[in-house]
RNA sequence: GGCGGGAUAGCCAAGUGGUAAGGCCGAGGUCUGCAAAACCUCUACCGCGGGUUCGAUUCCCGCUCCCGCCUCCA
């Protein structure tokens, strides 16, 4: 049994569908106006992990996460590159989900999208308005009414009358009674171009927070498991949506609230214009993987701030975050290997049920030495704590050791916590570079040398190889060739 | 000002009322002609000051500093 943080009763509590069956829940997704940026990566592969600890542990989920296709934002830049907002909004989303499965995340059973759920949003105003909960403007614009909800604020902890802010008021919301109030219909505006639907208060277009609402009603019901996002949208975000579903409905919305701390780059925020803010293509150009970096993104807990470090200590951006990552993923390559070498070949094809589906529902016997990393999930999510659980098995587990059957139970007990952490065993390196003539006779030449234990030669050789940009690596019974790096 | 989260080795990062996992880097060693790989070993007075306790890094109070949210940012 899981237990994870619930925000809203701030305690840890245990993860259970409420069906008895199915773990129901939403995430919020990205809005699709440009590339994702790791620190959204942190959010959206902690939360893939949780679904994976769920799944493996024997329990079937209903996943929905939403693309938020409509927004200021959105419109504003589809104008700019002169397309329309569809246009825009499915190159972003194209983008969006090859980024995530470079990321090795599950796809979630449903990913809606605002813009296809308009009459839905409408509908749910209409009931907001016909119980008091929401008021039209002159111009056109609903409102939520939040002096009509009294449980307001109780997921952000946040007091009612500590929501008004002095400062300064934007233009268009002198329409509202109450400064707190925010917005169910955004009335028409000549900036928003063709991007409008009709409604019972005029034309406009969904506020932010109702989508989520929406969507949440339409493929999860009126209750359901848990509801997730990063630390940022605990408010105003799922605050108006509580008030929202639950003032509509008359049922509380989610079991459980589950939230991300943001990852922090650097040790500060991430930001454009402190040019520390990366996206995947960016990691890849310099040369690492979605694997390298999905490992990083796991090595803090979810609740604690991750400080990903780009930077060497002079100041260079070399990620050796990332060169960690991909040391200790070859690692676990190579113990992979090992175990693989203890299996017979038939078996190891015929039986090498290492797969997701495969290892659903392992039973807790069959783990091996890898039995307590996954435990470490089930505690709160604490992913740091499961990969210092598999390094520890890595030193307690010894390949050469293990006859067939024990190498085949650790190693389904291995794949079985990876498969949870959604890392892949990376491929280890094969020969499979260009070598030039020359260099190849260099290298034969030296092989010979040292076979004779002509050191001196053989140590001139190699020297001649560093010199032409060639590493030589002595085995056994060969040598290996790699490009200096 | 309000709410919340932090401060653990060079870096990243778990954890516990009885003197602290793991990863990266580094050092030493075994092995190998050398190198590489592999394996072994080593590196922390747990932000500061009080308090509770037989005993606190872990609980309580105060302080300092950092971070997030409090006007659609995961």
């Amino acid at each position: 049994m899981m237990k994870l943080y619930d925000t809203l009763s701030r305690s840890l509590r245990e993860v259970t569908p409420r069906d008895g069956r199915t773990y129901r829940f939403y995430c919020c997704g990205p809005t699709v106006y440009g590339p994702a940026h790791i620190g959204n990566f942190r959010t959206f592969v902690l939360q893939d992990v949780f679904r994976r600890t769920i799944e493996l542990g024997g329990l079937p989920t209903r996943h929905v996460r939403n693309l938020t296709d409509v927004d200021d934002k959105t419109i504003r830049d589809s104008q700019a590159a002169g397309q329309t907002l569809t246009e825009f909004t499915h190159y972003w989303t194209d983008r969006f989900h090859r980024d995530c499965a470079r990321l090795n995340l599950l796809t979630p059973h449903e990913e809606p999208g605002a813009v296809d759920h308009i009459p839905q949003q409408i509908a749910l105003i209409e009931t907001l308005m016909e119980k008091g909960h929401a008021y039209r403007s002159d111009d056109g614009s609903v409102y939520y009414k939040v002096s009509s909800f009294d449980s307001y604020g109780r997921l952000s902890h946040l007091d009612r009358r500590e929501l008004r802010y002095g400062t300064a008021v934007a233009d268009d919301e002198y329409e509202k009674d109450s400064v707190a109030d925010f917005a169910l219909w955004k009335a028409r505006k000549p900036e928003d171009g063709d991007n409008w639907w009709d409604s019972p208060w005029g034309p406009g277009r969904p506020g932010w927070h109702l989508e989520c609402s929406a969507m949440c009603r339409e493929y999860l019901g009126d209750t359901f498991d848990l509801h997730s996002g990063g630390v940022d949208l605990i408010f105003p975000h799922h605050e108006n949506e509580i008030a929202q579903s639950e003032a509509a409905t008359g049922c509380h919305m989610a079991d459980h609230w589950f939230h991300l701390t943001h990852l922090l780059v650097d040790g500060g925020k991430m930001s454009k214009s402190l040019g520390n803010f990366y996206t995947l293509d960016q990691i890849e150009a310099a040369g690492f993987t979605g694997n390298e970096l999905r490992y990083v993104l796991i090595s803090a807990h979810y609740r604690q701030p991750l400080n990903f470090v780009a930077r060497d200590a002079d100041g260079k951006e070399t990620f050796p975050a990332l060169a960690g990552a991909r040391h200790a993923l070859e690692r676990i390559a190579k113990f992979d290997a090992a175990l693989r070498a203890r299996i017979p070949m038939e078996q190891g094809l015929s039986s090498d049920a290492t797969g997701y589906d495969q290892l659903r529902g392992l039973p807790a016997e069959e783990r091996g030495g890898f039995a307590a990393a996954f435990d470490g999930l089930l505690n709160d999510l604490n992913t740091p704590e499961a990969l210092g659980q598999v390094f520890s098995a890595l030193k307690e587990v010894k390949p050469a050791e293990l006859d067939a059957e024990a190498a085949r139970r650790e190693r389904r007990g291995l794949h079985f916590v990876l498969e949870a952490l959604g890392l892949r065993v990376p491929e280890l390196k094969e020969e499979s570079v260009e070598v030039p003539e020359a260099i190849r006779d260099l290298a034969e030449r030296r092989w010979a040398a040292r076979t004779a234990k002509d050191w001196a030669s053989a140590d001139v050789l190699r020297a001649e190889l560093a010199a032409a940009g060639w590493e030589m690596k002595d085995g056994r019974e060969g040598y290996e060739l790699s490009p200096k790096g």
